[in-house]
DNA sequence: GTGAAAGCGCTAACAA
DNA sequence: TTGTTAGCGCTTTCAC
C-alpha cells in the first residue's frame, strides 16, 4: 500500500480512502491511484485492515455436522446467499457430531473474529462450547437443535407436531396400530422432539407406546439400516415404520428392499426430511418437509438483528414444516 | 494481551511465546500466564497473528457451485477433515456458475490472504478468474472442471472412458442403438468431456451419432427434466438415456416416471454419479461412480505439495471412476 | 529465561 | 481535498 502511495504521489491515507471510499478523493487523484493499484497488482489486505478497524472481518463462522447431509446443504448455501450481500464471507467447520472437534472448530471461529457464528450444535454441546459462546460476545445462533437453556438466539423446525401427524396419519387413514420410530442420535434435540412427537402422536389415537417399537438410528444411513433390522427382525414386527431424518430413511428402505419387503404393502413407511430423490423411489416417500432455505435465511436474519442491538432479549424461532403424503404411507 | 502480559508480570513477548510455543518458556512462568489468559479470558487474536507474521492465514479458501450437490459436500467434506489436521480452516463460497460471482468470491479469496484455493471453476472462468489465479502466488488447485491450458495444478474424474463404458453396456448387453444424452452446462469441461465419451462410445459400437438425440440438460434438475422431455417427446426416441450427472438423473428420471415411462422397459436409463439412493430407486440406477473424498484429499495434497515447492511443475491428475451396474440398464 | 522495541499492513482521528 | 501520525494486536530480532 506504501508502494501504491508512492507510486501514485500521494499519501498512503489517501490510498486507504480510495479503496474503502470513506472519504472524497478528487476523482483524478481517485483514478491515478485506481490505475497504480491496477499495474502494480496491490491487492487489499482483508486481514489487516480487520486487525486495524479493531476485530471484525467481515466473516460468519458456520459449524455443521456433516456437509453430505442435503439438509446442511441447502442450509448453508441459503446463508451464503444472504451475507454475500452485505460482503461477508463464511468461514466453515464440520463437527462431525464430535464435541472436541465442535469445540475447537468453534475455538478457532472466535480467534478468527468471526462477525457471528451459525453452530447447529451437537448432543455435548451444553459442555463446553455453548458455556463458550454464551460468554464470547459473539452474536450467535443455534441451528436445527435447539438448547432451550441456552442464551443464544436459536431457530429450528417445528418437530412435534409434524411427526405426531406422521402417526395420526398412519393410524387414522391406514389404520396402523404398530408403528416403529428408528430414531435419531440420542442428545440432540431434534432427536428428542420427535420421539416426543411420536409419543404424542400414539397417545392421541389410543396407542399404547412400546419402547421395542423405538430404535436408535443415530442419525445415520449405517445405524439407521441396523435399528430397522433389529426392530423387524423381532416377533412380532411393526406395520409400519416412521424414520426421523432422511439419513435414517434411506437406511431403512436399504434394509427393506434387501430383505424384500414391500413398501407400503408390508410395512408401511414415512420419514422426517424430504429430499429431491423421495419421489422416485420404489414407493413414493411420504415424508415431513422441513423449509431448509427458510431456515437458513432466518439465522441470518437473527444474526443481523442480534449485530445491530446486542441488547435485544434471545429468541428461540420455530419454523413450520409440512406433511406431503406420497405413497409409502400406504395412500394410492 | 498486553492486560494478559501486566496481569501474570511477564513481558507481552513472554506471552505470545507461551501461545505459540516458540521458545523455552519457565514452565512456572508458563502455567502463570496459563491460569490469567483463562482468568481473563483472553483470546488470541488469529488476525493479528496473521498479519505480524506478514500474510499467510492458517486457512483454505473453496469455491464450488452448489453446497446442495451432494458431490461438492462430499468432496468439501474430505477437505475438510483434510486441512484440520494441519490446523487450517475453511473459507467457502459458492459461485452459482456465475462468472461474476466466482470472480468476487475469489477476489475475496485473494484478499482474506488465504494460503490456498481450490475451485470448481465455472463455465467462463478462463475470462477474469484463471488469469487472476495464475498471476496471483497463492497455490491454487481446480476441481472436477479441468482447463488443460490453465498454469494451476488440477483435479478431476476421468469422464471419457467412463462415459464410453456406459455406451458399450447399453449396446452390447442390452442391444440398444437409439441412446440419448442429457448433457450438462455448456462450457464446463466435465461436459464436454463426457459428450465425447458419448461419442466414442457410439462410434466403437457402430451407431451414428445423431444430434437430436444430445440434449442440453444444465446440470440441473429441471433443465435435465426439459432436456428429457425434448428428446421423448419426437416422432423416434431414444430406447436409452444416459443423464451427464446427478441432479440431472434426477430430471429425467422425474420426468419418465410423470411421464409413466418405465425403466428400463421403456426406456433404459444410466447416470454419471452415483449416490445413496441410487439403489432404492423404482429401478435402481446403474451408474459411473466418482471417488468423491479422494478427490477431495488428492486437492489437498496437491495444495500442500506447491505450498512447500513453487517451482513443481503442474500437474492434471485424473482419478478413476468406476461402473456400477444395478437394473435401470435393463440387467436383472 | 526473559524483555524492549521495531514492524506487519492497514485505519482514522487530527491537522492543514 | 489531502497528509501526518498514532494506534490495532500480534511476532520476532536482538540484547541482557
Amino acid at each position: 500500500m506504501r508502494d501504491v502511495a508512492m507510486a501514485a504521489q500521494v499519501s498512503i491515507s489517501t490510498v486507504s480512502h480510495v479503496l474503502n471510499g470513506t472519504r472524497f478523493v478528487d476523482p483524478a487523484t481517485e483514478t491515478r491511484v485506481r490505475a497504480v493499484i491496477e499495474q502494480l497488482g496491490y491487492r487489499h489486505n482483508h486481514l489487516a485492515r480487520a486487525v486495524a478497524r479493531g476485530g471484525r472481518s467481515q466473516s460468519i463462522g458456520v459449524g455443521v455436522s456433516a456437509w453430505t447431509n442435503p439438509y446442511f446443504g441447502a442450509v448453508v448455501s441459503a446463508i451464503d446467499s444472504a451475507v454475500a450481500d452485505f460482503g461477508s464471507t463464511l468461514l466453515l467447520g464440520e463437527t462431525g457430531e464430535d464435541e472436541e472437534r465442535e469445540y475447537r472448530l468453534v475455538t478457532s471461529l472466535l480467534e478468527r473474529r468471526v462477525d457471528g457464528i451459525v453452530l447447529a450444535p451437537g448432543p455435548r454441546s451444553a459442555e463446553r462450547t455453548l458455556p463458550m459462546l454464551e460468554a464470547a460476545k459473539t452474536p450467535t445462533v443455534l441451528l436445527d437443535r435447539i438448547y432451550p437453556a441456552a442464551k443464544l438466539d436459536q431457530v429450528g423446525t417445528d418437530n412435534i407436531e409434524p411427526t405426531a401427524s406422521l402417526v395420526d396419519h398412519l393410524a387414522q387413514t391406514h389404520g396402523k396400530l404398530r408403528i416403529g420410530l428408528v430414531s435419531g442420535l440420542p442428545g440432540l434435540s431434534t432427536t428428542h422432539e420427535r420421539l416426543l412427537g411420536y409419543q404424542t402422536g400414539l397417545q392421541r389415537n389410543g396407542i399404547a407406546f412400546d419402547p421395542t417399537l423405538v430404535g436408535d438410528g443415530g442419525s445415520s444411513v449405517e445405524q439407521g439400516e441396523q435399528a430397522a433390522a433389529r426392530m423387524l427382525a423381532t416377533e412380532d414386527p411393526p406395520t409400519a415404520i416412521i424414520a426421523g431424518n432422511n439419513e435414517m430413511s434411506v437406511g431403512t428402505l436399504r434394509w427393506l428392499r434387501t430383505n424384500r419387503l414391500s413398501v407400503p404393502d408390508d410395512v408401511a413407511f414415512c420419514g422426517f426430511d424430504d429430499f429431491d430423490w423421495a419421489e422416485l423411489m420404489t414407493s413414493p416417500i411420504t415424508a415431513i418437509a422441513q423449509d431448509w432455505p427458510r431456515i437458513g435465511l432466518r439465522a441470518v436474519s437473527l444474526l443481523r438483528a442480534r449485530l445491530e442491538d446486542t441488547t435485544l432479549p434471545y429468541s428461540i424461532d420455530r419454523l413450520p414444516a409440512s406433511l406431503i403424503i406420497r405413497n409409502s404411507c400406504g395412500c394410492p
